[in-house]
DNA sequence: GTGAAAGCGCTAACAT
DNA sequence: ATGTTAGCGCTTTCAC
């Protein structure tokens, strides 16, 4: 177990000051003599020296790693993404420190925290907090942030998310089209995001169904307790309609299948099913469940190369990027042929 | 954009020197009048101060960080035990430096590299190399190992897996006393890992079902592309015979159905099928598929704690604990009734 | 009980 | 082209 060799230790050998070393470091061989480069490159695979990345933080305010604060990394959805942030991070010479608020404003503030008491050069957040402030208090700390997967009002910098109103709303038309009369959406927690795509069905629900909003979602429970109450009372209502639910994601929309199965409820006849799945099982369920999905890979891969770019410009992120979900209609939302 | 205050700041409003302050930080108010201690308290939470963690760990050489080197996030299995060791971490005041190593050992090396160069003061890597020569060199430099997910022979530290080749085994028996004759498990790559649970296969298929081993696995690829050949041609052989497939995981078990629900085989009459689920769809999927699941958050709490208790006792890890897998036999490999 | 002083390993003016 | 010097913010002897 011997000794990290230091910069001192390469200088010593060389024969040269830190400073010169230093240089090398940084690629300024500008103004360096071949022969001092070469003497250095081999020192330095001699002793085997790696830069002590935590010294040159510490002086240089410039740690080369960037924090990712995500809700929860439990589902699909937001590994996904921290895959292709990291990916984007990783091929840029850029190391994550990956945090998880699991959509708790404090927990969010403690892992901002953590990443920034370890100097992150820039931020990468799935807010889970509707007001933009505390992420502008970043940025007006010189921390460049970029938001991703949910939409903040009045956010002025970098950001990628996907349209769920457009996706929502053409799920809804073609559930009318379908010959649908009465839909309901499944949400499982209240959260600004969430509550966005609620707000898309209500509304979307309201036009096409003539549904009072209040008649149109109905709240499910973090784990999907409510599931099974929420599907036996929308069966009971409107009698002798036609009726649809859609599920707020890949977990809400798995329990939904299950209780139905359960209860030999068939789709679509009995009722028409469709929801948000990051992984395409629902292509394989009985007989066909519609599905919208998100390209989660992508919002990492944009976000990142977003951080990345305004961190070799300098200055803060920029632009919006709105990412295309895609819906795929099939039996579980066809009245037609079974 | 104030200034954040350093601990210079706090002492000299304090009236006190650095030393004081720095030993209130660390817990050392044995010998501190209480005065003092309110007074420094006081002061902190009015300048907002937090203490630098990067210039500490320079100094101290402890970071508080713990590293953590997983083969791949984008499936449900890794992210999920990243997420049980990261709330082990943060709940005992460790943040965690993620890094992927996509199963190469040149990316898992640049992993721990730079984790390292973070000073972290543990490492918990899923290994993606069969010889624990690496790992044990990271021990030998004084930093503690927690191997997870995947069984290292010789590895004498702490590591936590499950028992695949118990599962695989329970699994052969089932398909046995349901009749069937021939049996093939479907490998993606050829890591060692995949390899010990096609190995355990091979074992089970020879001993119960008298098959020699290079009969009884296949390789799909890592996306899976040969999935179709590997079906077709398993279709043919044995003519007459009772056959079943084993997924060697939750992507290779979906195509495997999406297949075979394209070519309208009928499970499991002309085809028995099984596999790792790691979400529970497979239970939907008609006519309910036999699965394996791994308790993949139990082995990142496992791994969590295992690396705390160490960090807090100091030297190295210690104990390998074998968790459960569970299986559900469902119809899929049934051969009585549909 | 508290403080002075010497760094940790590196960077960045400012020389030369 | 290279070196000198002064720290970054904190911890840690050792001294009082």
């Amino acid at each position: 177990m011997e000794k990290k060799a230091t910069i001192t230790d390469v200088a010593r050998e060389v024969g040269v000051s830190k400073t010169t070393i230093s240089r090398y470091l940084n690629g300024s061989f500008e103004f360096m003599s071949d022969k001092t480069r070469q003497r250095i490159e081999a020192v330095i695979k001699e002793l085997n020296y790696v830069p002590n990345s935590v010294a040159r933080t510490l002086k240089s305010k410039r740690s080369m790693l960037i924090g990712v604060v995500v809700n929860t990394l439990r589902y699909q959805v937001a590994a996904q993404t921290v895959t292709g942030i990291h990916g984007v991070c990783t091929k840029n010479g850029y190391g994550t420190v990956v945090c998880c608020s699991d959509d708790d404003p404090d927990k969010e503030l403690q892992g901002i925290q953590l990443c920034l008491n370890q100097q992150v050069d820039g931020l990468i957040i799935i807010p889970c907090l509707e007001s933009p402030q505390r992420y502008l208090e970043l940025c007006q700390q010189g921390i460049p942030v970029v938001l991703c997967t949910r939409r903040i009002q009045d956010w002025p910098y970098g950001c990628v998310y996907v349209r769920h109103d457009e996706l929502i709303t053409s799920m809804l038309v073609h559930l009318k089209e379908q010959g649908f009369e009465k839909v309901r959406f499944l949400q499982d927690v209240n959260n600004f995001h969430k509550n966005a795509m609620a707000d898309a069905f209500q509304k979307g629900a309201e036009y096409l169904f003539s549904m009072p909003p209040e008649e149109s979602v109905v709240l499910i429970g973090r784990e999907g307790s409510l599931v099974p109450e929420a599907l036996e009372q929308f069966l009971l209502e409107y009698p002798g309609r036609r009726k649809a639910v859609c599920a707020v994601n890949t977990h809400t929309l798995f329990l939904v299948l299950k209780e139905l199965e359960r209860r030999q409820i068939q789709i679509p006849w009995d009722l028409g099913v469709c929801g948000y799945d990051a992984q395409g099982w629902s292509e394989l369920v009985y007989p066909g469940i519609s599905s919208i999905r998100q390209p989660m890979d992508q919002i990492g891969i944009t976000a990142g190369e977003k951080m990345i770019r305004c961190l070799q410009e300098g200055g803060m992120s920029q632009g919006h990027t709105a990412l295309e979900g895609t819906l795929a209609f099939r039996r579980s939302t066809r009245q037609s042929d079974p």
